[in-house]
DNA sequence: CTTATTTGACCAAA
DNA sequence: TTTGGTCAAATAAG
């Protein structure tokens, strides 16, 4: 019930935002496609809720605790606070916990940042996993769940060695109706979003597949960018051996090298934007490159 | 070779 | 104990 007040709250934010922030999005029709993407999601959501027999308004006993929810997502409107407040928002236990605007990242207590979603499965395909969104998981787990027919699937983000990105998600076939997933998503993104071509991302959003929350989030809110640890930061290109020195290029392809050795700057440049072997794809070359020296690192400590 | 998935073991919480 | 989540060895894929 609560979920029903947060969805239209938050709905009604997202519009907020797309309105305020109009005239920038002008000239970016993704960004601005995204959004609206992100607004009909929440409220095809509560679309949902309310079809299946969810009311906005309970018993008496129970707008006591919608007014401190409300008043938990009243105070988030006007200080602004940022996306992950607003996730555990509609997240209700995590508010009945009381979290203020403040207290939230330094307590570091409890991060979960947890949404979930409806998605439908592949419709005639008949392939059995993979709804697609736009990040590149790796499954490590599959369970049978006990009420469920369907094993439920655990993935974590690709990249996680590369910034600890902590994002996981759990697949799972609904029992009654199968040809839908409910896709759990927990933590948010800190690696980038793998981006293939820049041009088009409008595959994955055709036919009742809409972006994860945070998808739009990411985008539009700016403040994420700015608390996101940047790409390549300094500390890391010292150790990758900033300061020049001879070239060793070939060493390079097998992404081995020892460890106390310099790389060249040449050589990091030749691996993020040469595109030189196989690989199609130049952020994935980016990305294993910086893997690989992260592993590199790692089993120095 | 390297990287991804599968799958039983393992563990924490209930 | 049971259940849900994760790990990791074996295996598959590229």
């Amino acid at each position: 019930m609560e979920e029903t007040i947060l969805l239209i709250l938050y709905g009604c934010k997202l519009a907020k935002d797309l309105e305020e922030s109009l005239p920038n999005l002008a000239t970016q029709p993704d960004i601005l496609r995204k959004s609206c993407d992100g607004i009909v999601r929440v409220f095809s959501n509560l679309k949902e809720l309310l079809s299946n027999g969810h009311i906005i308004f309970g018993e008496s006993h129970e707008l006591q605790q919608t007014d401190n929810i409300g008043a938990g997502i009243q105070e988030w409107l006007t200080t602004g606070g940022n996306i992950y407040q607003a996730m555990d928002l509609l997240n209700a236990q995590a508010v009945l916990g009381g979290i203020g605007p403040g207290d939230y990242s330094a307590g570091g207590k409890d991060d979960g940042h947890t949404t979930v979603t409806k998605v439908a499965a592949p419709q005639m395909g008949n392939l059995d996993l993979p709804p697609e969104d736009g990040y590149t998981w790796r499954k490590y787990g599959q369970k049978d769940i006990f009420g469920s027919k369907y094993p439920r699937s655990y993935y974590r983000c690709t990249h996680q060695k590369f910034y600890q990105c902590p994002a996981k998600k759990q697949v799972q076939r609904l029992n009654h109706d199968p040809s839908t997933f409910e896709v759990t998503y927990r933590g948010g993104h800190t690696c980038h979003m793998s981006s293939t071509a820049p041009s088009t991302a409008a595959p994955p959003v055709e036919q009742g597949m809409i972006p994860p929350i945070h998808w739009l989030s990411m985008e539009i809110n700016p403040s994420i960018l700015e608390s996101t640890a940047p790409i390549f930061d300094m500390q890391m290109f010292r150790e990758l051996g900033g300061t020049s020195s001879s070239s060793t290029a070939g060493t390079l392809a097998s992404g081995r090298f020892p460890d106390n050795q310099a790389l060249p700057v040449a050589d990091m440049a030749n691996a993020m934007f040469n595109s030189s072997s196989s690989s199609s794809n130049g952020m994935e070359n980016i990305f294993s490159f910086m893997d690989d020296k992260w592993n590199a690192r790692e089993k120095k400590i």
